[in-house]
Order: C-alpha cells, then sequence, then structure tokens
DNA sequence: GTATTAAATAGTAATCATTATCAAAAAGGA
DNA sequence: TCCTTTTTGATAATGATTACTATTTAATAC
C-alpha cells in the first residue's frame, strides 16, 4: 500500500480524534488540511486500512460505519439515541474467547464485550441526530 | 399494538425460524402464508416489534439488519464472510455489566459477549453472499 | 349488526450511506 | 525522463431502509 499525502493525513485524524467518527465525520476534519480531497477518498482508504488491520470498522447501530483509530483490544458502548460510541474500561485480562462452551461450528475469530446505553450529551436532552 | 394477520404472521415466523433473517429474507418465508404482504409492512412491523421488546433487532456487520424472535439473553456470532449470524452458548451465569470499571459518562442500559467468525457455510467455500 | 374512527396496510417514491466507475494525476521505479 | 501501476476526484449507481398516502381493517360504540 503506497503512502500518498491523503491516506497519511487520514490515518493521521482518525488516530488524533478519540471520537469514533463516521467517515464523513471525519472527512470534514481532514478537509481542513486537504481542501480539494474527495469523500469517496476518504471511504475508499478507510476500507483499505481497515483490511490491513491498521484501522477498525465499527459496526454498531445499524446506519454510517464509525472508525477507531486504536486497534488494541478493548470495549465499545454505543449510543442507543445518537450513535455515538465511547471506548469503556473493563476489567483487565479477561479473554472472552474462553467464555464460549459451543461456537455452532463457526471458526470464532474474536469476540468483545458490547455495550449499549446513553451518551452524556443524550443524557442532557441534547439529542441532536437520530443515529 | 393491534394484532393484525400480517403481525401475528410475521411474528410467528420470526419465532419459529432460528436464523435470524433479514427483512427481506423474512418477506420471502411470511409472503407464502400471506402472498399479498408489502415488504414494507415486513420492515414497519419487524420495528415496531422491536421498539416494544417483543423481538430484538440485530446490527452487526454494518450491511442488512437481521432479527432475533428470541428475547433471552444470549450471545451471537457473526459471519465476517456472509453475514449469517448464530447463537453461541457460553458460560453461565456471567454479568457483563460488572465487567465494567468506567462505562465514561454513559448510562449502559446492556451488555453482551460479541463474536465475529467464519460459517460452516463460508467454511465450505460456499460463501454466496458477500454479507 | 352497523357506524365510527384510529391504526395499519399495500404500493411506491424518496432517502442516504456506501460502492462503482473512469478519466486524470501521482507515485515509484527503470 | 519514461513507463507502469496505483490512487484520486468527481460523479453515477446501488441497495437497504424509511416516508408517503390512498385504501383497508381492527376495535369499539351504538
Ligand atoms: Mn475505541
Ligand atoms: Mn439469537
Ligand atoms: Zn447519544
Ligand atoms: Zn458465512
Amino acid at each position: 500500500m503506497r503512502i500518498t499525502n491523503q491516506r497519511e493525513i487520514i490515518l493521521e485524524e482518525l488516530r488524533r480524534l478519540k471520537t469514533h467518527p463516521t467517515a464523513d465525520e471525519l472527512y470534514e476534519v481532514v478537509k481542513k488540511r486537504l481542501p480539494r480531497i474527495s469523500i469517496a477518498t476518504v471511504y475508499r482508504n478507510l476500507e483499505r486500512l481497515s483490511e490491513a488491520g491498521i484501522i477498525h470498522k465499527l459496526e454498531y447501530g445499524g446506519r454510517q460505519k464509525r472508525f477507531d483509530g486504536d486497534v488494541r483490544p478493548h470495549s465499545h458502548v454505543f449510543c442507543v439515541r445518537c450513535g455515538r460510541i465511547s471506548d469503556v474500561d473493563t476489567v483487565e485480562g479477561l479473554s472472552v474467547r474462553a467464555m464460549v462452551l459451543d461456537p455452532k461450528g463457526f471458526e470464532i475469530i474474536e469476540g468483545s464485550l458490547q455495550f449499549e446505553g446513553i451518551c452524556p450529551e443524550c443524557q442532557k436532552g441534547n439529542s441532536l441526530t437520530t443515529n
């Protein structure tokens, strides 16, 4: 995978943000540094980078995908009101894989804890988007 | 919520299927009993029923939503190749909620274990759909 | 049983996030 | 510099879901 200016800045900005942005949220941020970049380039690179395991694609909540520049194993909580995602600190050293009794023939690649809740913003009643 | 014929049969067929069908998969099944039903009715009722907590909406994998007539707490594994979802048996009596150290201000509604893997069909190389 | 009215349906159009396409530009050698 | 491959920007196409609306149905009152 070539190192293009666009790719580098997309990755840099994603890693800087701790918000798990959607493609278009990240596009708005990247556009400040690369005003001529195309939204398609953002989508394309997020896809390429996640295939390569350099970033993570988060597919909770059914509408827009979100992205995470932090690929270390960790858990997320998803806001059912607005779709925001936050990291959640969980007890150390738990093996989710080891909790499986019967994988029903699936070859399990990975396991994680997942949470749903209401984010601080939405608790205040600022449910701007409906996911 | 009124009990209409369509609503009743949609729920009945969803509960019968153990496959966590998509809206259109369920539509094909329901159509055998109600040949004049509209796909919009299936979508509408799946939405209503899941809002009411009578069924569960599963939003893994970023593409089509899947639905589960079994609302008892249990874990799922999602096939990264084809999108199929299966129940997974996990160790009894684990409180996922209790594993949270810092919810980062979120009011947590529920937690679950989630797995990704390759389903038996896709292991045989029959990856019909690409999720 | 018939009338009333609120809710649900069928059929279809609209939405919108994402993916595909393709000519032009850039990267990375030879 | 020249050549080949990859990437980009712009835009069209896709596809799952949601919105719309005239018509029908369910539930209730009479
Ligand atoms: Mn994260
Ligand atoms: Mn299930
Ligand atoms: Zn929120
Ligand atoms: Zn599969």
